[in-house]
DNA sequence: ACAATAGTGTCTCTTAGACAATATCGA
DNA sequence: TCGATATTGTCTAAGAGACACTATTGT
């Protein structure tokens, strides 16, 4: 009997420069051995509780993060993805903060712009098309680009990275409100950001019930 | 080694009565033989060009249908969900009207309204109801109920699928509105819902080009 | 004619976006 | 004080829902 591959892949995004950058690994085992992949890897069936438990070990051991926003992506399969043979991989996503990735102890990480990327080993090129889209489509109604900020941001940082991941301006009241009624953050009493020769920004967190969990809105943010 | 197991299951989805529905059928091999479950089995490495492939085989050869509409749903995976050891299944879900499970030559399908799916092998009650919140949520925004009407329908009709899926009274004004916007649909001419004590409802069909593909719209049509 | 529902016009209320006024910093 | 951006108030326009009026059937 040919049994199939099972692995699991990782779509680490943030944000940088504006820009939403996927983080990549020189892969260390054939096929493909020093091309730029997604963190990824076989199922341990011995030692992993599912696929979920896989990601979040892939990506503790092969970049050294533990992410608080990771979910499944899609899953992809067939005979031709992987010149090993027929094979599944159950990708996920996860976004974090750039200081993060920065920080990180793992310094052959390398970051691509997503709008960058080109040809890449299995079918890595389609499953980061796939996260870019899932991540675009579910910050126009939901908390998620929260994700990508630091513990402490203001909201016109908060504004521009939504603006980043959606490419498109958004109105500086409507963005406010809809954030209002999310109701996941609360201001950090007296923390503002100054520095900059304007009046300083008020300084937010997320409320520790949503640190994990994202809020949806019924109403899209911007309508493109 | 340890080789994972690799299944797909299918949740197939129609509206009886004005409930949605999923089709189960009797277990013919263990584990489980004999009991009602989703219709699945394994990926043919051999056979199969990919899950979605696998899905496909797998409703032809176990229900009978070829349903127009069969989308990736999620990956359930671990060590407890299978009593034959750590699994992978890759579920899909498919919406067909009521008339193609009715004519359909598999007479020991049985349909179970969802809200009342109790305890179930596998996790397949957890796929079921991935399932039925996927569509929900997809239908406030899509023309997705669309695929459980049959080739000619009212507005009326189709409101009342909307409004069987969403669980919710929907505003004829508005509803017809999201439709029209949407633009997947073209009267029948000269087509009329006839024999009903009142003035006959025009009969509609989906347009060619969106038979096969949904339509999305930016704004929710019933904000619950 | 009457009951019943289809189909459509229109009003109101809610929500999104435009605009602008005020606040507060560094230079 | 000036330039710059934060924050907030308010007006306007677009969209959703309520209501009601007309249309057309079977009984």
């Amino acid at each position: 009997m040919n049994a199939i591959i099972c692995t699991v892949d990782v779509v680490l995004l943030t944000l940088q420069d504006e820009a939403l950058h996927v983080a990549l690994l020189q892969r260390d085992h054939p096929p493909f051995a020093g091309v730029l992949a997604l963190p990824g890897g076989y199922v341990h069936a011995d030692e992993d509780v599912d696929t979920g438990d896989a990601a979040m070990r892939m990506l503790r051991e092969k970049t050294g993060i533990e992410s608080p926003y990771l979910e499944q992506l899609a899953t992809f399969s067939g005979r031709a993805r992987d010149p090993r043979g027929w094979s599944i991989s159950v990708a996920y996503y996860a976004l974090v903060p750039w200081q993060v990735i920065a920080t990180a102890r793992h310094p052959e990480l390398s970051l691509l712009a997503v709008d960058q990327v080109r040809a890449l080993p299995f079918d890595h090129q389609q499953i980061i098309a796939t996260a870019v889209r899932r991540v675009r489509d579910k910050s126009s109604y939901s908390s998620l680009p929260v994700y990508l900020c630091a513990d402490r941001f203001t909201l016109p940082q908060l504004q521009s990275v939504y603006e980043a991941i959606l490419g498109t301006p958004i109105n500086k009241v409507s963005f406010r409100r809809k954030i209002d009624e999310l109701d996941i953050l609360e201001p950090v009493a007296g923390a503002l950001e100054t520095g900059k020769a304007h009046r300083p920004a008020q300084l937010y967190r997320v409320k520790k019930r949503f640190y994990r969990q994202l809020s949806l809105s019924d109403r899209a943010l911007s309508s493109r």
